[in-house]
DNA sequence: GAGAGTTTGGAACAAACGGTCAAAACAACG
DNA sequence: CGTTGTTTTGACCGTTTGTTCCAAACTCTC
């Protein structure tokens, strides 16, 4: 009868998913991904039925653990405002050391596959639109609280400060210099002022 | 003796690069090179010895035309904290639409070569920069001729607009809204005041 | 118009690509 | 312990990849 897998699922698609966050979804082949999971390319193709799939698995896990559970973990932790500064801070030290690659795969998708894939391209939109109501939902808690004024607009400043967190996360892919991520966060945070 | 070529060279050179901004370098074929130049395979290898050649004189030919020539006419037409708003605004134009492939190659080439390839990397970390100076460069303009307050510091505040110019190129490239891109082009205006 | 020298076009290359398959290995049940 | 049904495995498929090569086509000079 049926019998437990010999690997762990979760394990092979984080390691999928970082293969692609390093090096895109073109430039990493299917036997990029046999070395970097482990298991078999008939495994892979058991489990996902093709590379496409599985870089949407693969971005999805991503999106779950990177971008989602992420900010709420900032949101549970810090005071409205202050979640912001952080969410900045964390992608400001995403330069690549310490095991996981420079940047951001949503990011690095939009750039490679959005304009070509439909479905990469929805999804990918649903993910920065729910940073952006992060950013949102944040200040409307701090205007409540009374740490941010009242008369800021909530949305286009959410839009302004999504468009600084994704040219945060373009820099840390080359060569940033420290001066420049410092400038950036300083800026989110006059933003909010 | 030798004798007149059959292409325009530059034109060539135009169609490769357009090719490279649609696609990327991986997902664009020598095939796909062949077809988008209209000349033939030998005679590409005879005038760009590779790929990877042909691809490093297509980013500087882009960032002649599109970086430095657009920047510079810019600054001729407008004053100086105009221009920079006018830089944004053209950023935002470039959604697709008319010929041109959305987004900015210099900056999807950023996020798919550079962490692997020192050549692109260095080169595209020159054009970051240049673009920073562009921004400095007017602010200093603006205070000497009395437009901008004397008290901003003109280099911190050109790196997060090159941050927010960035975001910008990002968005553009997926689905963006134009709700978003206009709160990006106040939100550097609005940092100029 | 003959000779010299480049450019051109397309066939051909080995290597790598994404994907398939059938047989072997295996855990779980009776 | 044998049966059952899934998983694993590695060889294998046809294509496409980037690149090379050479004969044919061509322009220019003498």
């Amino acid at each position: 009868m049926p019998w437990e897998k010999a690997y762990d699922e979760t394990e092979v698609l984080e390691r999928a998913m970082q293969a692609f966050w390093a090096r895109g979804y073109e430039a990493t082949s299917m036997s990029d991904l046999v070395e970097a999971t482990g298991i078999n390319r008939g495994s892979i193709y058991a489990a996902y039925e093709s590379k496409q799939a599985l870089f949407m698995r693969a971005l999805r896990h991503y999106d779950k653990i990177h971008r989602a559970d992420y900010l709420a973990e900032i949101a549970r932790r810090h005071p409205p405002k202050q979640a912001i500064i952080e969410a900045f801070k964390g992608a400001a030290r995403n330069t690549g050391r310490g095991g996981k690659p420079s940047g951001c795969l949503l990011v690095n998708s939009v750039l490679e596959l959005s304009p070509h894939d439909p479905e990469v391209r929805d999804f990918l939109d649903r993910c920065l639109r729910q940073v952006e109501d992060f950013f949102c939902a944040r200040i409307e808690e701090a205007q409540r609280e009374g740490t941010i004024r009242k008369s800021m607009a909530p949305r286009p400043t959410a839009q302004a400060l999504l468009g600084l967190f994704l040219g945060l996360r373009v820099m840390t892919r080359s060569k940033p210099r420290k001066a420049s991520l410092e400038a950036i966060t300083a800026q989110a945070s006059s933003m909010l002022a």
